[in-house]
RNA sequence: CGGGGAGUAGCUCAGCUUGGUUAGAGCGCGGCGUUUGGGACGCCGAGGCCGCAGGUUCGAAUCCUGUCUCCCCGACCA
């Protein structure tokens, strides 16, 4: 019941607040999980905030099937030789031995390329502006739930384009407009944007870029990704347009995702010891009503106000807590676990006083309120709160974000306190393996727009040719 | 795939060393009653192939052998 505190154990914070709260559970299959009806809301909200935006950039939902021809994937060499290792393939099906194995997607640039290929035929049909929402399948060896599970729920966007620059504009478009916003405005989890190293980069990619956020534990956590592919799979899957001159042109690829484990960045970004705090965009409820009574006929008069109340609050997700088994005060501690922003304590009192009770689950504030002015009063509160859990995460990432003079201080400043370690770098993939095999720590991030020469190297002390953003990652 | 640990009630575990009544506790679950402004209490009750398969023995949760699964630590990852 209790649990662990967050500055003792981490983990076991992190997985003792999941199953309490009921967001999830594993499942039989090593890597899996059932993710339960409030931890689907909480997706859900997700989905919506980057749906929304997804579509308002101008792109189209479609879906790809789930299994793909071994030989398909095959085509383009770093794609395959980054996914083969993680990827299921099915041998068997309908009591017999297939004649070609079937790949569960790991992630679908090889058939809709393949697919592109059909639909491609001049620039006129450019660009081409599709995502889908889907199950993907990686084989994990070091599951964590939301975090890294062997399948997870994710959107996965791949759009081509008659020229590299337009491709690589909409990269950068999906990375800010669509991740970024959605991710500090609806989750409230401030991110820094940046592009990956050649070590970290999607297999396939001519350049990958992300946002990263700062978990409470100082650990960074990649939240959404977006790939420049170039002509990479156009060239593997023959996927060649007649341009406005006549000629004949391989088209340029973007790729881009977010999956579920933006729920696990929530709650290792805003939590608690006392468990999640939602950010009330994110919350599948808004308001808790907990009425407080001493008999049936107190429950009557005290539900029927908190209806009115609930009622009052349009536009707002309010849920009446009006269970006999439990009393107020395990309910308080209950809707406090599972992270509703508002609470509002309804008793005889409150009633005979013609005001309600209100609790901030974000600071712990309580006070009373007169009744009239609830409707007005807590859609306020509600921005409040949004407003103030972006602007504690945000002034804790800051807290523990750091410029490194020396390796000396990288070195100390990763091990301790941890979180965002910036310096110069010559980028050799060296100096960075160095860093890796010396702190665990790797590159999270470079300057997304390119930066005067900065210095040298905080590894080997040659020229530095950019700064880079160090931390130990999920 | 290396190193470490664990499989007993829905969950967390005790019992095993030294074999021997009907296999236990807490929490949770069901019924009844009293309660209800920060995790209530009483009474009654349901719930077990002791991971699986062999073996030793008059007798195995307990000893032996095999096997499977899960968890933690290292190499890959949204």
């Amino acid at each position: 019941m209790a649990l662990p505190k967050q500055s003792e154990d981490f983990p076991g914070w992190y997985q003792e607040v999941v199953k309490q709260a009921e967001l999830a559970e594993t499942s039989l299959a090593r890597g899996t999980m059932v993710i339960k009806p409030y931890g689907f809301a909480i997706w859900e909200a997700i989905q919506r905030a980057v749906d929304d935006r997804i579509k308002a950039t101008g792109h189209q939902n479609l879906y790809f099937p789930l299994f793909i021809p071994y030989s398909l994937l095959e085509k383009e060499a770093e794609h395959v030789e980054g996914f083969a290792p993680e990827v299921a393939v099915v041998t068997h099906a309908g009591g017999e031995k297939l004649e070609e194995p079937l790949v569960v997607r790991p992630t679908s640039e090889t058939i809709i390329w393949n697919t592109y290929a059909k639909w491609i035929q001049s620039y006129r049909d450019l660009p081409l502006l599709y995502n889908q929402w889907c199950n993907v399948v990686r084989w994990e060896l070091r599951p964590r739930i939301f975090l890294r599970t062997t399948e997870f729920l994710w959107q996965e966007g791949h759009t081509a384009h008659e020229t590299a620059d337009e491709a690589i504009a909409e990269a950068r478009m999906i990375l800010e407009d669509v991740y970024a916003d959605a991710v500090e405005k609806v989750l409230a989890v401030p991110v820094r944007r940046g592009r990956k190293t050649a070590a970290e980069r999607f297999a396939g990619a001519v350049e990958t870029m992300a946002i990263e956020g700062l978990m409470r534990d100082r650990k960074a956590l990649q939240a959404g990704t977006s790939h420049y592919l170039g002509q990479n799979f156009a060239k593997a899957y023959g996927v060649q347009f007649q341009g406005r001159g006549g000629d004949l042109e391989f088209a340029y690829a973007t790729s881009w995702g977010v999956s579920t484990r933006l729920v696990g960045g929530a709650i290792m970004t805003h939590g608690d010891d006392k468990g999640l705090r939602l950010p009330p965009a994110l919350a599948p409820y808004q308001v808790v009503i907990v009425p407080i009574y001493k008999n049936d006929d107190e429950k009557g008069s005290v539900v029927a106000k908190a209806r009115a109340i609930k009622d009052s609050l349009t536009g707002v997700r309010v849920r009446i807590d009006d269970r006999d088994e439990h009393r107020p005060g395990y309910k308080f501690n209950e809707w406090e676990l599972k992270g509703v922003p508002l609470r509002i304590e309804l008793g005889p009192r409150d009633i005979a006083a013609d005001q309600v009770m209100i609790a901030r689950r974000d600071t712990g504030e309580k006070q009373t309120l007169p009744t009239g002015e609830v409707p007005a009063r807590v859609p306020r509160l509600l921005e409040d709160i949004q407003v103030s859990l972006f602007a504690q995460a945000s002034a804790f990432r800051d807290e523990y974000s750091f410029d490194a003079k020396d390796y000396g201080e990288l070195a100390a400043l990763i091990a301790d306190p941890g979180g965002f370690v910036t310096g110069g770098w010559c980028g050799n993939p060296e100096c960075e393996a160095k860093v890796k095999a010396d702190t665990k720590a790797t590159i999270r991030y470079l300057p997304l727009d390119p930066e005067p020469p900065a210095g040298e190297c905080i590894v080997c002390g040659t020229a530095a040719v950019e700064r880079a953003t160090w931390a130990q990652a999920y």
